[in-house]
Formats: structure tokens, C-alpha cells, sequence
DNA sequence: TGATTTTTGAGGTGCGTACCTCAAATTGGT
DNA sequence: ACCAATTTGAGGTACGCACCTCAAAAATCA
């Protein structure tokens, strides 16, 4: 049988009282009494019943989830797996919501952090590009006792917060080994179309790709980025007027995580080219299904979702994530394997 | 705040042990008694709350993996995330332990399946290969109220247990894939050493790939499988004759899990063969970073012993799972998203 | 040493559920 | 309408812990 308090508290020769205080890091306790329950937790293995402790105090678990608004299929995907790990975690005890914001508004992105009560939330998730005063706002929320983490994209991950995501220079240059190993081993050019290259996610998968592409398919050169600024006709335009003007494209590379509009547009033209993109989205797995695009790298939604859910979950309880669970695995996929 | 089986109880207009008798699927209420309550709970919206209701009942949860007998690096990886999971889970009142099984041996497997104590263990996952004595073993456990599921290899799952693993023939077909897109477009030979082919798994892989390569890469030929049983001093033997006797082999694909041994003997020959296995092991791991393997088609362990796991507890507590977190995987690994 | 502050113990209540007992109410059969 | 069988209610204890109060003990200071 496991343990219980009040082993522990017959172990360490102290009263339920004292370790109760010990537990929660309340106040009144000398320091050699604290070291005699710390032992006797060692000694008796002792692990804490974080259900039980959670029944007793009535608590439940309000996250955040802060997304773009606008997005496509793949925020889409995201919020759905948000709905399945509600219904997942409620067993747990675990709610999550989501809160739309401007992702290019920082001020009312540190506001609504700003306004966040510790009372009401437990933990945020936040998905937007890197601004100090979004940093600041996080930093202050961690401050107050508000758990976050940074989703996906954005802020560098710091003390106070751990990322949710994958490393985007590695996904990057994965989309890149790719490229080299499947395109024609003759010369040629790469397209290159990001939604625009503000976003730290796609400048760095961009570099990622040019290494690997420089260093080891030198035949092969990548054409500066086009951005589409998430316009569809725009996109049109400057992708058919890449085409024209270049002659041997046997590439096109789409960083963004929202790939379809360009895609569409792309695999309208029959160009033969080997296409590769980013995320896995009723879109693009029906491209990959017909043979329309050649790989897909990606991230898994659900594991992203939960993962922050955990995070956060640990952050609350002070408690230690089991990183090889947490990690985000850069995955690739081709018809075969979807 | 979400309602109790006290709220349950007066909207239903019966007592907390009625409720309580209806819940737990006890005698002794009439079926319109049991509609009322069951009516009560689509009305409020219960959601049972098993935390508080496993705390009372002081139930944990004992899982038992039967693991084949001998293994190398996979099996230890797979052993180790079954140790981690065990600290990540017992928050959760689950434990897991290990017994291996001599897995040419249906009699000693059955026999141990039939010895197991309902009262001593709760589910067990098997990873044993198919024969029809484990099969009914497995049945009859599930008669005395063992959860059971088949484990990354073995049987096609039934209506009484599910299957945690990836398809194989999916998982070779991808290989078949990679190794298509990554030889050269000239026509050569691919060798296949297998550690036998009467394991299920093996035979499932080389059919996917001889499928792709079949259909799409006809200038590819893939030789018949060469036999290691596992034996270094054979599989260094036949595979040296192999090179020595066919020119013109310019791709190895080890469908097997544990590649070290056919790998180590390959890569040693510097052949310059596009080269593809299966699973992440320290050994799989290094060579992929070395660039002396070309890509891995894997399925992560941790991920699989701890949807097991879940699985069984689910099953325990004839709950259902969330199907997109169990399902496994296949995943592609080359040298950039290690 | 006495007064003051800090630390500790003892004990209680409650979280949401399981499971038990015993008595009361309801039902069915005649 | 009566008896027996079945169904239901009321109430208790327990699970492991949080959190509260009050008093007693110990340490600290003057």
C-alpha cells in the first residue's frame, strides 16, 4: 500500500498538522522540522495523492487557450482537439476555453493578459508573435500566480514559461532534406510562399530549408519568398506571375501553417513540381491522399493541446513534467503513412 | 459547479443509494426506477466523477506487459518508458509490470494467462505473437473481467480487446516509399534482411513495400528476404554472401524492430546503399545522426505503453477512450527532426 | 526568570463517491 | 386484504487529503 500522511507524519515523529504544513508550503514551520518531514518523505517514498489533495480542495483547473483570430483549417483542428480534451480531462477535473485575439495587436493582447484574475483562471496558453509588451504581460501573470505557456509559435521560451511546439528551424530543414531527396537531381528552383516573413515560425523554417538546401542539393536554388499577406487574390497573382517569370521551378516550399490557399492555387497550375508544406488539415491530407503534394510536415494538434494542458496542470501543482511525454515530435508524412 | 449523486438524487427524486445502486449497476431497482435516474443524468449533465469514486473505493489500478523473453535495444526502450510511465501514472493509481514470456511458446503463454488473479491484476498487455491457444487465453481472461489488448505485435484485434500499434503493412509501404524516392532512379537491386518471416509483423512490412515499390518504381528489385533468426555470426555470414553474389544492391530495408545487428554487420560494409529500418534505439538513433542509415519509420514507445495504459484503465472503468489519443503513429524520422 | 513570540499538536469538517446495514415503503400474488 | 418478496430510503463509515481553530509546548527575547 502506498503511504499516507499519516505515515508520514508517524515517520517524521511530527502531527497530520505539521505535515499538512510541510505539504503546502505553509508558514510557521521551523526549518529542522521541515528537513525531518522532507527525510521521512524520501525514507517512506512517499508520493502525494494529488486526487485526493484536489477532491479536498474542491479545485478544478481553468485554462486559457489564446489563438488568432481569422486562421484556417489548422486553427480549426486546433480548437477542435481543445473541445476533445475537455471532454478528455474533465475526469481530471481540467477545463479549457478559448479567447480569440488580434495577433498583431500587442497592446490588447497585454491588456486582456493584464486582466486575467487568478480567481477565474488558472493557466494561459498563448499563441502570438513575439512583442515585449506581450512578454511583460506573461511575466506578470506568472507573477500573480497564472500559469502560462507559449503555443505553437511566438515568444522564446523563458524561466517563467515553457513553449508548446516544435523547433521550427529543424522543421524547417526536415522540409528541406526532403526537398533535396525527392526533386529532380538536375538544377532547378524552389518556390517559396509564407504568408509573410514577419513571422518568426516562418523565417525560421525558411532557414532551416536554405541550409540544408545550400549545404547539400547545391543544384538546386531557392527564389526569395513570396508573401501572400493571406489574401487569395493576391496570392493568385504573384504565384502565377512566379511561374511565368521563371522557367525550372521543380519546388515549391509553403512554411505557413495554413497552407491551403496557396496550395490550391499551386496545384491548380499542374506544374509538376514537389510540393511540401506544413500541417496536417482535412485540405492538405486530401492533396497528400491524391498525389496533389509530395510530404507534409507537421505537428500533432492534439498532442500540442494536451501537452499544454499538462504543462500548465504541473506549473499549478508545482509539480515536474514528464518531458518525454511533453515533447513535440517534428513528424513527417507521406501517402503511406497518414 | 458540476452536480453530484447529490443533486443526481433529488432531481430524479430518489435517495443517494438508489442513485448510488444505478451507478454501480447493483440489483434491486426496477427499470423504470433506473430510467428516472438515468433520465436525470442526461438532464444535469453528470459526469461521474472517478477521481472521488476510486478514492473511496481505494482501487489502483495493476497492469501487467508481457514482453517476449531476450529483445535488444527496443525492447529496452520499450522497458524503460513502462518505468517512466509508472511515476507519470501514479498519480493516477496505475502501475505496470513487466513479465516476460518465451513468445515461440503458446503453451507457457496461455498457462500464464490462465494463472492470473482477477484479484491481483486488472489488465495486461500482451506482445506475443498470433497462435490460437494465446488467443482464447485471451478471451477467457476477459470472461473473468482482465482487460486485455495485443501490443505492438500479434493478434488482429477482436471485439474484447483492442490493438496498440501501428499498421504494418502501412508501415511498409512507407518504407517502400522513401527507399523509391530516395535510390537512385536507375535500376538496382534491394536487399531485405529480416530476423524471420514467420513473425506477422516482418510479413506485413514487406508486403507494403514490395506493394509501393512494385507499383511505382519498377526499376527497383527487391530480393527475397534474407533470415538472421537473430543469430550475429549468420546474419554477418548470408548478408556479406548477399553483396558478394548480387551486384548492383542499392538499397537494405530491415523491416525487423530490432535493427542493430543486420545494421552494425551493413554499415560496416560501406556499400553506399540507401538504407531503411525501423524503430528509434540509441544504435538506430546514432547511425541516422551519422548519416550512415538514410531514414527510420518508427512508433514511439513511450506514446505506446502509455496508451496501453490508458486503454486498460478505460476498461476497467467501461469507460470509452479518446480514439485520437490512442491512435499510434507511423512516424518518419530522418537525420534533421531526430 | 518572566513575558512574548513562534511552533506544534489535537481535533474537527468537508470534498464526491463507495459500500454497508436496517427499517420502511411498495409491489405482487393469492 | 393479507403475507411475502422486492424495492427504496436514511444514515453511517471510509478513502486521502486540505484547511480551520484553539490550546499547549517550545523557543526567543528582555
Amino acid at each position: 500500500m502506498r503511504p499516507t500522511t499519516k505515515d508520514l507524519a508517524i515517520a517524521a515523529g511530527v502531527s497530520l498538522a505539521t505535515v499538512d504544513r510541510v505539504l503546502n508550503d505553509r508558514t510557521g514551520v521551523r526549518k529542522d522540522t521541515v528537513d525531518r518531514v522532507n527525510q521521512a518523505i524520501e525514507k517512506l517514498g512517499f508520493i502525494r495523492n494529488m486526487v485526493a489533495a484536489n477532491l479536498a480542495r474542491g479545485r478544478d483547473y481553468r485554462f486559457l487557450f489564446l489563438l488568432p483570430r481569422g486562421g484556417d483549417q489548422f486553427l480549426a483542428e486546433v480548437m477542435a482537439r481543445i473541445n476533445e480534451a475537455n471532454l478528455a480531462f474533465a475526469a481530471e477535473m481540467m477545463r479549457a476555453e478559448v479567447r480569440h485575439i488580434h495577433d498583431s495587436d500587442p497592446h490588447q493582447i497585454a491588456n486582456l493578459l493584464g486582466g486575467l484574475d487568478p480567481e477565474t483562471v488558472d493557466g494561459v496558453a498563448i499563441m502570438a508573435p513575439e512583442f515585449p509588451q506581450v512578454r511583460d504581460a506573461m511575466a506578470r501573470l506568472a507573477e500573480r500566480g497564472i500559469a502560462t505557456v507559449s503555443f505553437i509559435s511566438g515568444q522564446v521560451s523563458s524561466a517563467s514559461d515553457d513553449f508548446v511546439g516544435i523547433d521550427n528551424r529543424a522543421a524547417g530543414a526536415t522540409a528541406g532534406r526532403l526537398m533535396g531527396r525527392f526533386a529532380p537531381r538536375q538544377p532547378g528552383k524552389i518556390l517559396v510562399i509564407a504568408e509573410t516573413m514577419h513571422a518568426r515560425d516562418s523565417l525560421e523554417r525558411r532557414l532551416g530549408f536554405d541550409e540544408v538546401i545550400h549545404a547539400d542539393y547545391p543544384h538546386l536554388t531557392v527564389l526569395p519568398s513570396l508573401e501572400t499577406y493571406g489574401d487569395a487574390e493576391r496570392s493568385a497573382r504573384i504565384i502565377r506571375a512566379s511561374f511565368a517569370s521563371h522557367s525550372g521551378i521543380v519546388g515549391v516550399y509553403v512554411p505557413g501553417s495554413e497552407a491551403r490557399v496557396p496550395l490550391e492555387i499551386v496545384t491548380g497550375l499542374a506544374t509538376g513540381a514537389t510540393i511540401i508544406a506544413h500541417e496536417r488539415t482535412p485540405f492538405t491530407e486530401a492533396a497528400l491522399q491524391a498525389g496533389a503534394i509530395d510530404a507534409l510536415i507537421t505537428q500533432d494538434p492534439g498532442h500540442l493541446v494536451r501537452s499544454a494542458m499538462r504543462i500548465l496542470r504541473a506549473r499549478c501543482d508545482r509539480r515536474e513534467i514528464l518531458a518525454s511525454q511533453e515533447k513535440i515530435r517534428i513528424e513527417i508524412f507521406i501517402r503511406e503513412n497518414l
